[in-house]
Order: structure tokens, then C-alpha cells, then sequence
DNA sequence: ACCTGAACACCGTTCAAGT
DNA sequence: ACCTGAACACCGTTCAAGT
């Protein structure tokens, strides 16, 4: 059927990732185990090392898989909306697929769809007039931020998931601590204690998109901002 | 001896954190178990189950302990020197303990150390300028950006020794598979993976750093930015 | 070429039992 | 009040052996 010639319906390395990808939403990345996939692809724990050399790389295959469905926002208006609109959609996409943040951080082999993605980003960024280094760096910069942001949201969720709280809990049990600290060592903190536990991430998420892109934009002449 | 009456010498939860510690430096986070932690500490991995309801609670304490050596720049000067310094001084102290971005990554139950740090950040920002609800977005910006970024750092270091390779080496592959993409479909990778790989990490902070100070700025009136 | 059984050296956690 | 032995239900990985 396919052009390199080989029959084999056996094992790919992508049914593997795809049994990954449920095994991780069904019982997280602490869950996950080499024995679990197998089992989900109808094999025993030894026979993955045939197709995959431990597994890091197993987490390799699935950070890939993780990536597949990232879409690129239309290539129309300003180079801050595009951006902006990046950034939603990758938060997006981790945040829907559970631990995604934690597979994906400080995983810095990048896959194929995530090499196309950035690509396309480079692409833009170039064309809306910044320096090659300056692209780079930007890059680097939102995708950084994306990432980090939805491992410090996405965690603590499962860590209150596990626990068999809600995050709504936790959050107002961090709110309580601070309001009960003394006043006069940490007046700041209970002043702030509502706006430092607002549970509105979106608006969280959006505050730190703006200051970057604006900070961003100052790379560029005036007339290109 | 001390004014809470109680003689014991035995496990405070301070040596078990300090165990922890000085675990994690040896054998990383991967190789951070109770079973070790107690036998650091002369006692059975049973024992601390006394002390401590799991190990979620004891990476927690190890969190606390990290943050320990945490200081605050000099009150003087511009707000703007003073929060690059402090961000500089965090990430130092992120990458001078091993594996430390991850025990902190996505642990919002801040201790005692995090909780002094905080409050002296809030009373800076909100002395700069900055309205309430900014000066907390701002601090959880800054604290983002710094873990996330050393996370990104220190993972990929962290996954290299393992692999029994430098991280010089590792940067420099993924270097060489940008630059052997096909020009025609990945332009952009081809020409920019020398800038892509900077290793200058030092650099790549301060860049992101700098942008999102920028972007801070421009939420003051501008006689105060 | 691909899979398995069995083993090795580990895990976190519980719990009755000790002192 | 604090610690232990022993057990349970797991891990990742290796390797000789099967087909």
C-alpha cells in the first residue's frame, strides 16, 4: 500500500503516540505509565522498547502529537492581533488537553507540527518588520510565556483535582491565608488579597499578552507599531 | 530550650526539608524519593508519613526551603532597575539549585519565604505608580516569566546530562536540523537557526525581561515611567 | 522483524505492631 | 509520640527466548 514497501499493519510509532495521547487524558501524565500504553495498544511493556528507545522519547512522540492540532490564526490585520490571536489559541490547546503544559514544558526537541508553527510565526514577525534577531527572540519570548503561564494555571488544577478539591477551593483558601496575615508585617498582601487570587485567568492570561506585545512593539520605527 | 516547652531533638519538618534538599541537589528531582529522603535523614521511609501527609506535602516544604535564600535588591533608584535586579537575582537562584524550576513550576501554595518576597514586591509596585489590580498582575506577570523562562532553561540541561551529552551539543543539533530543513517550505528556520539557538541564554532573559518592563511602563502616566 | 516472560531494582503508601 | 517491618500495587528497563 504505502510507497516504502513494507506490509507491516503492526505497531507505528504513531499508533503509540495516539495511545499516549488517551492513556494522558484519561488518567494524567503521572499516570501514565509504559505499561498502560501498551495495554492500550494491545502489547506488553517490554515490546516498546522495539520502536522507541525509552520513554523520553515515548514523551517525545506524544509532545508531537500534542501540537497536531494547533491551527494559525488568519493572516489578516495588524501583526498584534495575529499575535494576540496566536497566543489564545496555544493557550487554548494546551489548556484543553489534560497535563499538556507539563509534557510540553522544557521540552525543547521540537516535533514537525511545532516546527511548522514556528516557521509561520517567524514568518510574520519578519514581515511586520522586525530584525531577524528580534524575531527569534520573540518568538521564543511568547511561546515561553504561553507555556509558562498554563503549566502555573493548569497544575494547580490537578494537584486540587488529585486532592478532590475544586480549584475554586483552593483558590479561595490561598485568598483566606493572605487576608489573615498581620497587617502590619504584610499590609500589601492583605490589601491585595482579592486581586491577587482574582480567579478570572483569561484577563490574567490577556494582562501579560498586552504588556509583552506592547513591549514588543517598541522594537518597531513609530510608523510600523 | 525553646518557649514552646517541647524537648525533642527529633524530625522537624525544617530537617526533612533540608534533607530534601540536599536529595534533590544530588540525584534531581527524578531521583528525589521518601525512601531517600529518610534514609538521608537516618529513619525509615515509613517514619515520615508522621511528619508529613505525602510527598506532595514534602515538595512542598522543599519549595519553601528553596526559596530560603531569596533576597531583595536595594530600595533605590528607578522601579524599573530595581525589578530587572529582582528578576535576575530569581532566576540565579532558580538555576544555581538543581532541578529548582520544576519543584516550584505550577505550585501555588506559597510558603513562608514566597510570601515575605511578595509582599515586598507589591509595596515597591504599588509605590511606583501602579493601581492595585495592576501591581498584583504584575508581580504574577514577573514571577511567570521568570520560572517559566528558567524552566525552559533548565530542562533541557537537566534531560541532556542524562543522555550523557552537553548542553552545548544538544542546542547545536537542533542548530543543524533547522539549518537541514528543505529552504523552499522552512525559509524562515533555515535563515534565523543561528539566531533561533542563540545559547546566550543570559540574553534571551534579559530580551523578554526588557519587553515586558516596557510594557509595564506604559500602564504608568508618563512622568512616572 | 517483532513480541513475550521473567526478572531486577526500584517506587508511594498503608497499617499493624513495636517502644 | 514516634518509628519499623512487611506488605500491596505499582514503576522503567533489560534480556534471553520465542515466532
Amino acid at each position: 500500500m504505502t510507497a516504502d514497501g513494507a506490509a507491516s499493519p503492526g505497531l507505528t510509532r504513531e499508533a503509540l503516540a495516539q495511545a499516549a495521547l488517551r492513556v494522558l487524558e484519561r488518567d494524567g501524565l503521572a499516570g501514565l505509565s509504559m505499561r498502560k500504553v501498551a495495554a492500550e495498544v494491545g502489547v506488553k511493556a517490554a515490546s516498546l522498547y522495539w520502536h522507541v528507545r525509552n520513554k523520553e522519547e515515548l514523551l517525545d512522540l506524544l509532545n508531537d502529537a500534542l501540537m497536531a492540532d494547533a491551527v494559525a490564526p488568519p493572516r489578516t490585520g495588524h501583526w498584534r492581533t495575529q499575535f494576540r490571536e496566536y497566543c489564545l489559541l496555544h493557550r487554548r490547546l494546551l489548556l484543553d488537553k489534560r497535563d499538556a503544559a507539563k509534557v510540553v514544558a522544557g521540552r525543547l526537541a521540537p516535533g514537525p507540527h511545532l516546527i511548522a508553527l514556528m516557521e509561520d510565526q517567524l514568518d510574520r514577525l519578519r514581515e511586520a518588520g522586525f530584525s531577524d534577531a528580534d524575531a527569534a527572540m520573540a518568538a521564543y519570548l511568547l511561546a515561553a510565556y504561553v507555556q509558562g503561564f498554563v503549566l502555573q494555571e493548569q497544575s494547580p488544577i490537578a494537584a486540587a483535582e488529585a486532592a478532590g478539591s475544586s480549584r475554586r477551593e483552593v483558590v479561595d483558601a490561598v485568598a483566606d491565608r493572605f487576608r489573615a496575615l498581620p497587617r502590619d508585617t504584610y499590609p500589601n498582601l492583605v490589601a491585595l488579597a482579592d486581586d491577587l487570587t482574582d480567579p478570572d485567568m483569561e484577563a490574567r492570561f490577556e494582562f501579560g499578552l498586552q504588556r509583552i506585545l506592547d513591549g514588543l512593539a517598541a522594537l518597531l520605527p513609530p510608523d510600523r507599531r
